[in-house]
DNA sequence: CAACAAGCGGAGAGGCTGTCCACTTTACCG
DNA sequence: CGGTAAAGTGGACAGCCTCTCCGCTTGTTG
C-alpha cells in the first residue's frame, strides 16, 4: 500500500511542470536589471492563472525570494571564501560582491533585502541569510580595527544597498560606492579593544 | 474694456479656494514622513473632485513640487549661509541640512528628488535648483582638497538621498550617514591641483 | 440680470495585487 | 481498464491606484 509516502512528495506532474514554467517565465522576465514586472504579466507569460501563480508563491516576495535563492546562497558561500590582505579588505571585498549582485538584478534585489518595515516580521532566508553570512567578516575587521565600531552589519548593508538602488550606469555608481566603503574606516583616532 | 486683463490672472475665487484646499489637505495627509498618500486619498480629503486635483496639478510630481517648493528654496537659500571652519566642512553641514530635509518628508523628497529615468526629461526646479544652490560649495571644498574629486555633485545628493531613504529611525540612519560623508575625503593620497 | 465660459464632480479606463470557487485533470485502486 | 476523490486550475472579481473625459453648475461681467 503506497499511498501512505506524504503526499506533499507526490505532487501532480502537471502542477510541477506549472511551477517550472512560472519560475522560468519570471527569470526571462526579470531579465532586465530594471524591469518592473506585475504578477500578472508573470502570470500572462507563464500561460497559467493567478491562482496558479499565487499558490505556488504566496505573494510577490516569496516569488522573488524563489527566483534568487540560488544566487543568494552563492553570495553567503562566498563570505568564507574572498580573501583580502586584511579583514577589512576581506569585508570591502564581499560588500562588492553584494553590490554587484543588488546592481545586476536591481528591482528584484532591492525589494528582497528591503528592510521588515514592521510589517513584514520574517523575511526567509534573504535578508537574514546574507546577515548572518558577513557578520563574521564585519567582527573581524572592527576586532582589527579597520572598521568603525558604531555600524552593524545591517546598517553597512543597507548602505550598499542604498547606493545600489541609485539609478545610474555603474561608472556612475562606482565612485560612489567607493566612497561610502572608505567611510566604513574608523574616524582616524579610534583606539583598539 | 478692462475683460483685456491676462485672463489667468483673473481666476476665479472658487477656483482659488479649491486649490488653497487641496493644498493644504496634502500638507495634512503628508504630515506623517512615510506616509504614501494616493491622489485619490488627496481630492477625497480636500473635498474636491480629481479633475480639480488634476486641473491645478498634471501630475503627481507636480503636486509634490509645489508642497514643497518653499522648503526647497529655503534648502537653496541655506547653501549660502552654512558655515564652517573650511570648505569641506561647510559643504557638509549643508548635506546634512539635506539630508534632514529629506528624512523629514522622505516620502516625498524620495519621489521628487529621484533621478528623471529617462523617461522623466525636465523636473522643474527640485533637483536642478538644490543641485545648482550646492554647486558651489562642492567646487570650493574640491579645490581645497578636502573632498575627493572623482564625485561630482549629483552623485553625492544621490548617496545623500539614497541613505535618506533607508527605513529606519534617526540613531539607526546617523551613523550611516557619518561613514558616507567620511567617505567624501579624498583617499589621503590626494594632491592639489 | 442673463449669458457664457471657466470650473466642477464623479464615472470610467486601464493598471496593479491578491482571493475565490466552479470546473478540469490526475493518480490511485479495484 | 475505468471510476472517483481530491489536487490543481483559470479567470472573474474586489479593491486599490493614476489620470481623462464630459455634461452640468456657478462665478463674472456687460
Amino acid at each position: 500500500m503506497p499511498s501512505n509516502q506524504i503526499p506533499s512528495l507526490t505532487r501532480r506532474a502537471d502542477a510541477e511542470r506549472n511551477r517550472d514554467k512560472i519560475l522560468a517565465a519570471a527569470h526571462a522576465a526579470f531579465a532586465d536589471p530594471d524591469a518592473e514586472v506585475s504578477m500578472a504579466e508573470i502570470s500572462r507569460r507563464a500561460e497559467v492563472g493567478m491562482a496558479t501563480l499565487y499558490r505556488n508563491f504566496p505573494g510577490r516576495r516569496e516569488l522573488l525570494e524563489a527566483l534568487y535563492a540560488e544566487r543568494i546562497r552563492a553570495l553567503c558561500a562566498a563570505a568564507e571564501m574572498v580573501d583580502g590582505e586584511t579583514p577589512g579588505a576581506v569585508l570591502v571585498a564581499w560588500l562588492h560582491q553584494f553590490f554587484a549582485f543588488v546592481t545586476s538584478k536591481r528591482a528584484i534585489a532591492a525589494e528582497l533585502l528591503e528592510r521588515s518595515d514592521g510589517t513584514n516580521p520574517l523575511l526567509g532566508e534573504g535578508r537574514a541569510g546574507v546577515l548572518a553570512a558577513g557578520r563574521p567578516l564585519l567582527e573581524a575587521a572592527q576586532r582589527a580595527n579597520e572598521v568603525r565600531n558604531d555600524l552593524s552589519l545591517e546598517q553597512i548593508t543597507d548602505m550598499v544597498v542604498a547606493v545600489a538602488k541609485i539609478h545610474g550606469d555603474p561608472c556612475y555608481l562606482e565612485p560612489i560606492l567607493q566612497a561610502a566603503l572608505d567611510g566604513l574606516r574608523p574616524p582616524s583616532d579610534a583606539k583598539p579593544t
